[in-house]
DNA sequence: TGTATTGTACTAGGCACGTAGTACATGCAG
DNA sequence: CTGCATGTACTACGTGCCTAGTACAATACA
């Protein structure tokens, strides 16, 4: 959680519950901390949260009712949560190719940049 | 060119000559067309071909002097370029990787997703 | 029924960035 | 020296986006 990262805060949220959701570390039908809860562990406003908590709704990732609390969801939650780092992934991995070719750079040095970049950050584990 | 592409169009510009000096279709020594003319060709403000060129000038692909012109540089042009072009694809797809495996995607899924990209954006030629 | 707790909707401030505009410095030619 | 064309530096405007704040609606429970 670096609020200067100039990566916005809320997908930073967004994208480690989506990541603990995939990975299995919060399971369907898991109750999540409140809004007030989480706001005051990471030291963000409740409304950043709340931000990420829509957007995980928006996901179908996550279920959430004033008054009552956001809860994984039990049904297709993790499946949703793959397919959505996999989008994203995706997305990204396209915008980098389709750069790749609008600057000339042919197949082959790409395949090279991409094996070089995989190793630099997959070193250990995953 | 898209004015409304959501990518700075001032890049757009940096983009194509550089691409156009690392294929060899702008030569080294060559002189590049004026300010106002660029401008005027692309309908584009001239202070955003400026800024272009100042680009380029900085990356070491272009020299340009007041009450002169720009020109394609005589030495390293070429090379600046592919270091370039190299340099932004890296960085690109080093942001895919870590992003990747920020959402818990392992090394297999992500070879496939860039094998898919790969073959999508390099469909025809290059 | 009332109160506390939860998430939600809406608004406003601030910041970064791209673009346009304008005035300026530099070089060349007559 | 003068006039013209070139690139340059600086400023201002607009826009999009994130974040914070505040008021609101929904639910649970005593």
């Amino acid at each position: 959680m670096d609020p200067r990262s100039g990566y916005p805060i809320y997908l930073q949220i967004v994208e480690q519950i989506q990541r603990a959701v995939a990975v299995g570390r919060l399971t369907p039908g898991e109750q999540l901390p409140t809004v007030k809860q989480l706001a005051s562990d990471l030291l963000v406003n409740p409304s950043t949260i709340a931000r990420a908590l829509r957007e995980l709704e928006h996901l179908g990732i996550v279920d959430s009712l004033a008054g009552r609390g956001s809860w994984v969801r039990r049904d297709g939650a993790t499946a949703a949560a793959s397919r959505v780092a996999g989008d994203a992934v995706a997305s990204a991995l396209a915008a980098a190719v389709r750069e790749a070719r609008a600057l000339g750079v042919d197949r082959t040095q790409l395949r090279d940049l991409f094996t070089s970049a995989v190793e630099t950050w997959y070193r250990d584990d995953a």
